[in-house]
RNA sequence: GUGGAUGUAGCUCAAUGGCAGAGCACCGCAUUGUGGAUGCGGUGGUUGCGGGUUCGACUCCCGUCAUCCACCCCA
């Protein structure tokens, strides 16, 4: 073992089993996708370092992306976030396209950071964006395609939230504190920090960033307002509009959330699990200026991304993913030498019939051979014995039940058919 | 990038300077036409890697790699 190359650091070996774990992940996102309208596009997982340059925050840019010179000295990068790739797509047929646009897109994307729990420098992402259209209304279709992705993946209301709220609400509120614009920036992080730092550190930072003990306490008080919504001109219709999506016991009002991101220009959300065991599950939210920031002309989006680590950990902490069945649910065993060929062909048979099927590949013990089939998760084992050949029929047994029968060859594919439906 | 913890059988972990072990898993037999249960037996180790101290190192020291945790940042 000790001779064994190990894998670059911070990234996945995706084993069968975990590998059914993502394409269900996958499979989830289509749906809810699709169910609301969206179609699926990608863009290149290399982009020129420029991209990032121009709009990404500077710490995504400078120190966490992969960045090298290709032969040809082109400085590139490997993509570690798709929605610079998306202003550019947008930007580069802005005439063409016919708005809105709702577009996702489910990949792989690379961070250099040092990994840990729920973080990892290859991770898998789903996006998913509407572009074209700036109103509550798109802002709360977002959210509820978001409660319905959580809902379909078997989190309930009470284990998982999307907090929702508005950058604009904040500033005029901070404005309203008598602190001016240009601060705006540094007092975001300060209320991005709250939940991360201890009271006292929080405060001292808060000094540092000019703030006095007023200011501080009105910042304070601001984001434990749960009602603060209400000042807010274009909230309390996007709330509106998630009930009328049916998603309002997953969407809640959260006046401490405000996103990391500098790019973020209106309502912001992400979603925790309300325990809070986990890091963030997703974020998204409005950037306006984005498409403008790569060449285009503006055009106002709003979107969220999901990794697929966070969700992942957390399904599994809490047993509520599914199980997946990957292998073939019949098996097909090899009697002795002199049945081979015929067990071969049956389970040819049952393939052209549209069944999944393995069969063994030698003429093994049959304890062995079933043992196997239980192993590898199959629902139903065949026989093929001399004494089957003789009378053209074929033994099968079902594991679940343990019930095992002889019946005729034309009879075979019905009945299967049949215990497979019924599982 | 900063600080801390941990690396022993496939997995989870014992052994604290003196013969490297257990449970589970795996393989075999009981069971030459049948999986999961049970009993009995068996395989499996350069103690992450490299160096040092010592009569002797899984154990102590240094380095290195990896994993985990907290920062940073974020999915």
């Amino acid at each position: 073992m000790p001779n064994l190359i190990q894998p670059v650091r911070g990234t996945q070996d995706y084993y069968p089993e975990e590998m059914a774990v993502r394409t269900w992940l996958y499979a989830k996102m289509r749906e809810v996708s699709e169910a609301f309208g969206y179609e699926e596009y990608d863009g290149p997982f290399l982009e020129r370092f420029e991209l990032y340059a121009a709009k990404s925050g500077a710490e995504l840019v400078e120190k966490q992306s992969y960045v090298f010179e290709d032969r040809g000295g082109e400085k590139v990068a490997l993509r570690p976030e798709l929605t610079p790739t998306l202003a550019r797509m947008v930007a580069a047929r802005q005439r063409q396209l016919s708005y809105p646009l709702r577009w996702w897109s489910f990949g792989p994307f690379w961070r250099y950071e040092r990994p840990q729990k729920g973080r990892s420098r290859e991770f898998f992402q789903w996006n998913i964006d509407l572009i074209g259209e700036d109103s509550p209304e798109a802002d709360a279709e977002l959210a509820a395609v978001a409660a319905g992705f959580l809902r379909s993946v078997g989190l309930r209301p009470n284990e998982a939230q999307v907090l929702v709220n508005n950058r604009q609400l904040m500033q005029t509120e901070l404005e309203a504190l008598g602190i001016p614009a240009a601060r705006h920036k540094d007092v975001f992080g300060l209320i991005d920090r709250k939940d991360k730092m201890a009271a006292a550190a929080w405060a001292e930072y808060g000094k540092e960033l000019g703030l006095g003990g007023g200011e501080l306490a009105g910042i304070e008080k601001l984001i434990s307002d749960q009602d603060l919504w209400k000042k807010s001109p274009t909230l309390p219709r996007f709330f509106e509009a998630v009930a009328a999506h049916s998603a309002s016991d997953y969407v809640s009002y959260g006046p401490h959330i405000i996103r990391g991101l500098d790019y973020y220009t209106g309502t912001v959300f992400e979603a925790w699990d309300t325990a809070g065991e986990f890091r963030a599950i997703f974020g998204g939210g409005r950037y306006n200026d984005l498409v403008n920031a790569v060449g285009g002309e503006p055009v106002p989006a709003v979107g969220f991304a999901v990794g697929n680590v966070v969700i992942s950990l957390m399904l599994r902490a809490l047993g509520r993913l599914p199980e997946l069945q990957a292998g073939a649910p019949v098996y097909v065993t090899i009697f002795g030498e002199e049945q081979m060929t015929a067990s071969l062909a049956l389970a040819a048979e049952l393939r052209a019939a549209g069944v999944q099927v393995a069969s063994h590949l030698n003429a093994d013990k049959l304890q062995k051979q079933f043992k196997q089939a239980d192993r590898l998760g199959a629902q139903v084992v065949l026989v093929l014995g001399p004494e089957e050949l003789a009378q053209k029929q074929v033994s099968l047994k079902d594991l679940r039940s343990g019930e095992q029968r002889s019946l005729p060859r034309a009879e075979l594919l019905a009945e299967l058919q049949r215990i497979l439906a019924a599982a």
